[in-house]
DNA sequence: ACGAGCGCCTGTCGGC
DNA sequence: TGCCGACAGGCGCTCG
C-alpha cells in the first residue's frame, strides 16, 4: 500500500493523535504480542519482548517509505509494504483480523499493526542507520538540488520507472507517484536515465515534489479496502485509469508492464526523447 | 550493469 | 453460486 505521502500521515496521525485518538508520544510499553513471527525481522521475537518493555515513545518521523520510531533506548523501524496499516485504539477494544502485532502501553491504549498479506516487517535497532542507510534521499529535502539529482541520473542507464522506484536511488516512491511523477514531468517510463539533460532533470524533480506534496497534503491516496483516509485518488493523472482520457490531452491512457509493475501513461504527452 | 522472473501472502473482482 | 485467473500502494533474491 503506502508510499511516501501515507507513511507521512500516519506518522503525523501518530505524532499529533486525531480526534479522540491521542499521541503516542510519551506513551510507555507495558506489553507486546507478536501474533506474525514473520513480522519481527530484527531481532528475535523473545529478544524483542524483553527489550521492547518499559520503553517509551520519544519522536515518530518518516524515511522514505519507514515509520521511524524513537524509544528511550532503542528504534522501532516499520516498513508497511503492500498492506500494512496502523491503528492506535485502547486495549479493550475487539481485535482486528490481520493484526501481526500489538503494542500495549501503561495508559490502555495500544499500537495495532494490522497487515493481512503479511509483507510488513518490523524492526527494532540501536542503530537505526543498519537499516536505512541505505536509503537515497529525501525527494522533499531541500537539501536535495537538481544538480546532484542529474548527476545520479546520469550514472545509470535505466528505465526511469524502475530506477525512481529503486529506494536507493530515491527513497519514497512507489507505484502510484512514480506514474503521476513521470505523467507531470511528460516523460515515458522507459526513458533512460542517462538521456535526461539538466532541464528534464530539474522538470522531473519538480513533478516528483509537485506530486507528493499534493498527496501529503490530501492526506495520500485510498484506493481499496486498505489504506483509508487520503483521497489523493480524486486527483491522479494516470495511475489506474486505463481507458479513460488524459485530462491534459484527452488521449486514452494505456498500461504497459515495466518492472512486472502495471505502469500507467499517456502516449501523447510522454514521448521517448532520443 | 541491468532487466526479467519469482517468491512471499491474502483478498477482491470480473468472467464464465 | 462457485471456480479460476488476474491483479494489488513492496522488496529481496536469483539468473542471464
Amino acid at each position: 500500500m503506502p508510499e511516501l505521502p501515507e507513511v507521512e500521515t500516519i506518522a503525523k496521525y501518530l505524532r499529533d493523535g486525531v480526534r479522540d485518538q491521542p499521541s503516542v508520544l510519551g506513551m510507555k510499553v507495558s506489553s507486546v504480542d507478536l501474533l506474525w513471527e514473520r513480522t519481527m525481522a530484527e531481532p528475535s521475537p523473545r529478544d524483542f519482548k524483553q527489550r521492547v518493555v518499559g520503553q517509551s515513545v520519544e519522536s515518530i518521523w518518516r524515511r522514505g517509505k519507514y515509520l521511524v520510531i524513537g524509544l528511550s533506548d532503542d528504534t522501532l523501524l516499520i516498513h508497511l509494504r503492500m498492506s500494512g496499516d496502523l491503528f492506535v485504539e485502547p486495549t479493550q477494544s475487539v481485535m482486528a483480523k490481520h493484526n501481526r502485532l500489538v503494542i500495549n502501553f501503561e495508559n490502555k491504549w495500544r499500537l495495532t499493526f494490522n497487515d493481512s498479506r503479511k509483507f510488513g516487517r518490523v524492526w527494532l535497532v540501536s542503530d537505526p542507520d543498519t537499516i536505512l542507510g541505505n536509503l537515497g534521499p529525501e525527494p522533499l529535502d531541500e537539501l536535495f538540488t537538481v544538480s546532484e539529482f542529474h548527476k545520479n541520473l546520469q550514472k545509470y542507464r535505466r528505465q526511469l520507472k524502475p530506477l525512481l522506484m529503486d529506494q536507493s536511488f530515491i527513497a519514497g516512491l512507489g507505484n502510484i507517484y512514480t506514474d503521476e511523477a513521470l505523467h507531470l514531468a511528460r516523460l515515458h517510463p522507459l526513458e533512460s536515465s542517462n538521456y535526461l539533460s539538466i532541464g528534464y532533470a530539474d522538470k522531473l524533480l519538480n513533478s516528483i515534489r509537485v506530486v507528493l506534496t499534493s498527496a501529503i497534503e490530501r492526506n495520500g491516496t485510498s484506493i481499496d479496502w486498505i489504506y483509508k483516509g487520503g483521497d489523493y485518488q480524486k486527483y491522479l493523472r494516470v495511475y489506474g485509469r486505463t481507458g479513460e482520457y488524459c485530462r491534459e490531452c484527452s488521449q486514452q491512457i494505456e498500461r504497459i508492464i515495466v518492472g512486472q509493475r502495471s505502469t500507467h501513461l499517456c502516449p501523447n504527452c510522454q514521448v521517448r526523447l532520443k
